[in-house]
DNA sequence: CTTTTATTTTAGGCAAAGCTAAAAATTATC
DNA sequence: GATAATTTTTAGCTTTGCCTAAAATAAAAG
């Protein structure tokens, strides 16, 4: 059970959402991890040795077995921690991502499992998104764009993509918030904006509100 | 408001431990960190660029003003994580200092704020330790070493040192906790243990587990 | 199928943090 | 006060992780 530094577990968690299992390009990853090509080339050369990663010089990096593992248990760990931060701090949901990433480096099973349990065995975070479990299974993804339901459906928010600060700042406004229902009133023809309509009256999403916000039929 | 690496904090932490706001010699240092004192003397003169420590070469090294704000807000960090770990995810008292170790190290004022009222606005840990307020403050240290009382008194524990794993497992087997109370019934004058006395019965402490276990008269 | 463009790797540096071994300074001893 | 023992510093090396600039390779365009 050997342990990993910070920089490592940003590369394989970098790896992870831009390929999954899919191998990914040097420039992508340098990109995500805010670094410059070499300094990635000499990385991956580090996680190759690790047996976290394959490399076919020129061609791409590929988690391994054991990088896929890996990348579950971080974000296991990031997404139990902004839960953490939201449901019992009190934090929005626009504020917890940088501090999940420092947190997602702590280094403990036993610490995990034990939020895990304090917060109540939870499925999905503060954004809907699945936390994977213990043994690496995945929760499903929940719901579709709001763009996706018809005219009449009833609907509840399940989701929202991280879209920028600017995006949650949007929904605070218009007091969009996990678990909410309405009922889909219109769909644009013109512009594929949405309106929604709730008890208290209704209102118009834009297109790019809409493809960020993703429910299911209720 | 720069930000300071692991291993500067670390430091940081070592010289307060050791010294408070007295110089401390390079030697202890190098003990208290863990590495050879060559590794010592150029860090603290990285930590001296930073105004964060003076040095006098041969002499000592000392914290400045801004060194020991930092150290106590270390310290604040890792008694709030432990109070945390133990009240609200029900860790043992014995277990948690490896795990606060990390987690002082995470960087959000806010994050302190919000974990301190969380709390409950604690003003010490589950050893009893006092945590410096958040403008740097401290709560008074609690207690006297059980030796220190006479026969006769009605004590509270409200205190105990790290002292390693087989006190607090001692402490364990024999259900000594914070906020027991007990009477002195003897103290020994061959060996300096003391025969506790409570409700449900009586028993000795040696000398060497007094010395570790502070109370207060109740 | 060349040539141009874009991507990736190499080569060479730098800073943080550690190490060992040798030199220098301090402290203790006779 | 000179010498021996201890402590501290210096010098030189290592690894991680990042950088820039140049060389090599792959992909796109003609
Ligand atoms: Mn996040
Ligand atoms: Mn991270
Ligand atoms: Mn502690
Ligand atoms: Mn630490």
């Amino acid at each position: 059970m050997k342990t990993h530094t910070e920089s490592e577990e940003n590369y394989i968690k970098a790896l992870y959402h831009l390929g999954g299992e899919q191998p990914v390009s040097n420039g992508d990853l340098a990109q995500r991890v805010g670094a410059k090509g070499s300094s990635v080339t000499q990385a991956v050369k580090r996680l190759g040795q690790k047996d976290l990663v394959n490399v076919v010089p020129y061609k791409g990096v590929q988690l391994t077995p054991k990088g896929i593992r890996l990348a579950k248990s971080i974000l296991r760990k990031h997404r139990l921690w902004e839960t953490f931060l939201v449901d019992k701090l009190g934090f929005g949901w626009d504020e917890v991502h940088p501090l999940a990433e420092q947190l997602e480096h702590i280094q403990s099973e036993e610490l995990v499992d034990r939020l895990f349990q304090f917060l109540g065995s939870p499925k999905h975070d503060p954004h809907g998104d699945p936390i994977p479990e213990r043994d690496g299974q995945m929760p499903p993804v929940l719901g579709q764009p709001i763009g996706a339901f018809t005219a009449g459906a009833e609907i509840r928010i399940v989701r929202v993509e991280d879209a920028g600060s600017e995006f949650f700042d949007q929904l605070d406004t218009m007091n969009i918030n996990l678990g909410n229902t309405y009922e889909i009133r219109t769909i644009s023809a013109f512009d594929a904006s949405v309106e929604l309509g709730s008890p208290t009256g209704s209102f118009w999403l834009s297109q790019s509100m809409c493809a960020n916000i993703y429910a299911v039929q209720s």
